[in-house]
DNA sequence: TAAAAATTGTCAAGCGCTTGACAATTCATC
DNA sequence: GATGAATTGTCAAGCGCTTGACAATTTTTA
């Protein structure tokens, strides 16, 4: 690898010179530029990020800890926030969580022994106490980490609202409610609570069914099918993910069940992956690229020291689908 | 952050002896040794990897360069590989390239000014010339980059013949191809190949049809549509990928054609993920993990400095399913 | 208890770059 | 051709760590 010494050999001019270049400061004519530019193309030189971070400059690397890219939604989220990372001039670590604590304590220690500018991180196994130690700029998308830590999310209440009242007003009565676990401090179960509240106001019942953090989908597919059969007065179901949700309506559709004559089924993200491939389910959409735009400028801000104003839940909305269309008639 | 010599002093050792802890060398005491672990766990030490790098050590960076996370099958893949190359202490930089030259030219150049310690990638839009540049270990999925670049795949030939031959002894008559691109120098164009001589060996007629790279899933949907309505006596189609099988699907059911009946479907990739949501798919299965695996022993090979051995494709498999049953009735 | 072995300390150079201070050179201007 | 400004060079310290050489100290062994 070339060094800038080698740089500065072959342009002729002194390694300050190259450095100045470089990093574009103090005064320095057309001509010396040129030189030294073209010194770099012909020995195709890339200045050492170790070096420069290790002088004071940036490391411009930043920190991306999700439970796992191989979920679509984490998926699509990752690809948004890389790219818009890499417009930013910044590179991405990333870090597969996996819902294990040991392994996001190791990814905490691991960025910051590589010196990241700062992290986002939709996990959270950890402690408070052990984000609060941390003391790197980051940011939250719909988790509560610290009180310290800002949270970007779109609005999780106003979802399961919009979600559970759809699924009223067309008429179901006996409606549950999917998610992964019943008891959480995340935002997401803010869309549980509004379920809630939409079908007391209403006088229904809310039934929640948790399903665990298991990635054995043979497992979920049984209880939901046990679920279905089981109660046949089941008319709406509302899953707190759209993977879910086209569980349930492959599951209901090979015990018989007319979707969504019989049962409507809504799920919740709405991502890009899905539209395209599974118009058929209605869903609440969330802001894709508004949160992913809203996390890197949260991040970006809280790295140049700029005040994270305080982020308010950017709103979602109602896609119908075959599943559960909207008939006013 | 506190540095080694922090530790040396809070431990009352010298940083000499801090360095050898963590490095292990040298004669230690179980005692200093101790006593330097409480230090450092006191200030929440953590061993600035720029300044070790810098001097010498390697950097366990490796850099993966896909196309997107967003699409399931990279999601998938480069979720393997991350756990894989985490479990064996690398961290890993991920790189999008959207198929784009100067994207992927730009994140070359990054990753080599990060010292980076290998690359893994799965995209080809640069000439040959310039990976030969790149003094970097490099190992591609499915790609043919540089003579000198080794490659793992999986039997892309096998596997085209195979999905062949399963329509084929089916009944079907009228097989088209669905692929992105009808002329590519790689790997993947082998299922291509395959499938035009197993057609011919049967004395039909190959028919394949490009679909590009767009992303935009509307375009590919009515390519697909228009080509199924001009041409009722389609009745078997094989895809390079099982997301472009879905939308035949999708697009076949929408036009009143009974699958498998009227028309049988085979995708390709086979993924846990389209396991698991969509069993009714038939679809080429790829080894996901050996090749996660392999990819990763490659390249940790070539960065030990070890010779790659000669790679053979790692065997393929089909997954029957409804789109595509197999009856020898 | 002396000699050998093991442990720890001191010192210094170096990884490749940045940055400030200051000197030397070139340039434009009147 | 003198004056001040712009450009470039020289020099050196430092970022945090590794590593080798060697000295000093402690522990072990015979």
């Amino acid at each position: 690898m070339a060094t800038l010494n080698d740089v500065a050999a072959v342009a002729g001019v002194s390694p300050t010179t190259v450095s100045r270049v470089i990093n574009n400061y103090g005064s320095l004519s057309e001509k010396t530029k040129t030189k030294v530019f073209a010194a770099m193309r012909e020995l195709n030189y890339a200045p050492n990020n170790l070096a420069r971070s290790l002088s004071g400059k940036k490391t411009q690397l930043v920190g991306l800890i999700f439970p796992s890219v191989s979920n679509p939604f984490f998926g699509e989220l990752v690809a948004t926030l890389e790219n818009t990372l890499f417009a930013a001039g910044y590179k991405t670590i990333l870090c597969n969580s996996a819902n294990n604590a040991d392994k996001e304590r190791a990814y905490l220690r691991m960025l910051a022994a590589n010196q990241v500018d700062g992290i986002i991180t939709s996990t959270h196994n950890l402690g408070i106490t052990e984000y609060q130690k941390i003391a790197l700029p980051i940011v939250a998308f719909d988790r509560n980490l610290a009180p310290t830590i800002p949270i970007v999310s779109s609005d999780n209440y106003q979802g399961g609202r919009i979600a559970a009242e759809a699924l009223v007003s067309q008429g179901c009565r006996h409606i549950v409610m999917l998610v992964s676990s019943a008891e959480t401090p995340e935002p997401t179960n803010d869309r549980q609570r509004a379920y809630a509240d939409v079908l007391q106001q209403h006088h229904l019942t809310p039934q929640v069914t948790p399903l665990g953090f298991t990635t054995d989908v043979s497992v979920k597919r049984l209880t939901i099918r046990t679920l279905l059969q089981d109660d046949p007065t089941i008319d709406g179901v509302f899953c707190s993910d759209d993977l879910t949700a086209l569980l349930v309506l492959e599951e209901a559709e090979q015990l018989g069940r007319k979707v969504p004559a019989d049962l409507k089924i809504i799920g919740y993200d709405g991502t890009p992956f899905m539209q395209a491939y599974h118009p058929e389910l209605a869903t609440i959409q969330q802001p894709f690229n508004a949160l992913g735009q809203l996390l890197i400028a949260t991040l970006t801000a809280c790295i140049d020291g700029r005040p994270p104003k305080v982020l308010a839940p950017l709103p979602v909305q109602l896609r119908p689908g075959r599943t559960l269309t909207l008939d006013w008639a």
